[in-house]
RNA sequence: GCACCGGUGGCGAAGUGGCUAACGCGCUGGUCUGCAAAACCAGUAUUCGCCGGUUCAAUCCCGGCCCGGUGCUCCA
């Protein structure tokens, strides 16, 4: 497949250098809090990245690590009288539900910074040995960037004559230039702190992935994933701090995916914009609509969050439920084609087949790819209404949504166990005042309540009962439920 | 202030130097239905932020401007 590369500013090949499984790390997240529909856009680009490369055919060893120390957290579990352990173990928690709820697969490793310090202090002596890395006068050590020539390559700053300005050293003491980013850092009283050749102290921010990532992938590996945040400071200074130690290329190929925006602004607290992935399922949207929603706009693009947008998802993704429940379900006339090859659906299956792959692989463009499924939808219906679908047909267009799913994961329907799920965690969070009642109102009855009552209605219906036929479906529209009448019977869904 | 990215219909958004400017939602009309809903079908941008330029031809290339975003700087 081809993918922007921001270290060459280019669209390029990506292909596994071992010639087996492509290895990925992708940046994870720092757990001090529940993660935010921003975080989330970037796993889930992520997802379709190695989701995308599995459909082509090409295995990854994708690791993502967990920061689960740093001074968000050590302050924040200060505040609670907690160790760090006790402190981010609920936020590590919550984030893999999360990312169950949207269908994210799981790296093959999750690496942990607390369980990896040996391999950060060994890093760091490398970089002390090469008089890279030097020792500050409280303990803390850092990185000389002078050191290293290329710094700013992947975000493309010059640097030359800002490092060493006589006036930035006046404020900054403790390092040789202002530049220069922790390494280690000494422990403040009472910190949590590790005992380790380097003294005592904590890993500073950026060398746990360098040496996560070397650690499960080697010294030099195919892509090194994150937001578009992370690209300065944080991986220009893992491909220092990694570069200099091992005199190797780091990560070959850097996939950065863009901040998105919500409602035509910058999330953030202030401008009261700001939204958990849990905060979205309480007021009742889908987790698979969260899901195409922020997938849907490729990753280099600044994706516009709204609640029209994940209303219109919403329905898109109905939509195709609606329809693979139709092409699985129709009792079809099953007559073969006139000729063998003269099918037209199954021909149609297969070019959508190749245009979502195609477009898969020509830098992640997922509009283009869903744009190839819903034209296919539209074309197999207008067929099957005009009764030409014909045997073998169905198993083409099944392939094609299956194919389809393998990257977007939305058919599947998880979203009433995610919701039921948010709804029993804000119970025991005090949160449930924040769940909209309409939510409340579609889980309150039963599968087996609703379809007691479908019967009822479907009996009334029969005795031309149609005032209590209908008190039925409007007392049950009223709670979010709605009904189809088919040929085949009733079908009913949550709203 | 500097650097980089983007500005396409009511909303989200793909895309291309010249062929009818994808797709989803919405809207309008239709099929179906006891009536609805749902489902399905059809229609829905003479036009691609603004102003110039290059070209036989620009939404797509170049320059300027306006707007949005990110990073740096500043500040903390």
């Amino acid at each position: 497949m081809r993918l922007f590369n921001t270290l060459s500013g280019q669209v390029e090949d990506l292909v596994p250098s071992d010639g087996k499984a492509l290895r990925m790390y992708a940046c994870g997240p720092t757990v001090y809090d529940y993660g935010h529909i921003g975080n989330f856009r970037t796993f889930l680009q992520v997802d379709v990245l190695r989701r995308t490369l599995r459909l082509l055919g090409t295995d990854v060893r994708h690791v993502m690590n967990i920061t689960d120390v740093d001074d968000k957290i050590i302050r924040n579990a200060t505040a609670a009288k907690l160790s760090i352990t006790d402190y981010t173990r609920k936020y590590q928690e919550a984030f893999f539900q999360d990312l169950d709820a949207l269908q994210v697969q799981r790296p093959e490793i999750v690496a942990r910074a607390t369980e990896n310090i040996p391999a950060m202090v060994a890093l760091i002596q490398r970089l002390t040995e090469q008089d890279i890395a030097y020792r500050a006068e409280d303990g803390s050590w850092y990185f000389r960037i002078a050191r290293f020539p290329e710094y700013g390559k992947l975000s493309r700053k010059d640097f030359g004559g800002i490092t060493d300005g006589a006036r930035i050293d006046v404020d900054e003491y403790e390092k040789d230039s202002a530049r220069d980013f922790a390494l280690w850092k000494a422990p403040k009283p009472g910190e949590h702190q590790w005992q380790t050749a380097l003294g005592p102290g904590r890993p500073g921010w950026h060398i746990e992935c360098s040496a996560m990532a070397m650690e499960f992938l080697g010294e030099s590996f195919d892509l090194h994933a994150g937001g578009e945040d992370l690209m300065f400071p944080h991986h220009e200074n893992e491909i220092a701090q990694s570069e200099s130690a091992t005199h190797r290329t780091f990560a070959r190929h850097w996939f950065h995916v863009r901040f998105l925006l919500v409602e035509g602004r910058k999330m953030s607290k202030s401008e009261g914009n700001f939204y958990t992935l849990r905060d979205l399922l309480l007021r009742g949207y889908k987790a698979s609509a969260i899901r195409m929603l922020l997938i849907s706009v490729p990753y280099r693009q600044q994706l516009n969050f709204t609640f029209e947008g994940l209303a219109a998802e919403t329905i898109a993704v109905e939509r195709l439920r609606t329809f693979r429940d139709r092409v699985r379900n129709t009792p079809w006339p099953g007559r073969p084609a006139p000729s063998p090859d003269s099918s037209e659906i199954s021909a149609l299956a297969r070019d959508t087949r190749a245009r979502f792959a195609a477009a898969l692989a020509d830098d992640l463009n997922t509009a283009e790819a869903r744009a190839a499924i819903f034209e296919m939808v539209r074309a197999v219906n207008a067929c099957a209404d005009a009764g030409a679908f014909f045997a073998g047909d169905q198993q083409a267009v099944l392939e094609t949504l299956r194919e389809f799913d393998q990257v977007f994961a939305v058919l599947d329907d998880h979203d009433d166990q995610w919701t039921r799920f948010t709804l029993q965690w804000a119970e025991s969070e005090g949160r449930l005042k924040d769940a909209a009642p309409e939510v409340l109102a579609r889980l309150e009855l039963s599968d087996e309540q609703i379809q007691a009552l479908v019967d009822e209605r479907t009996q009334a219906k029969r005795t031309r009962n149609f005032a209590r036929a209908d008190q039925i479906r409007n007392d049950l529209a009223a709670k979010g439920i709605l009904l189809e009448d088919s040929k085949d019977g009733v079908r009913w869904k949550r709203k």
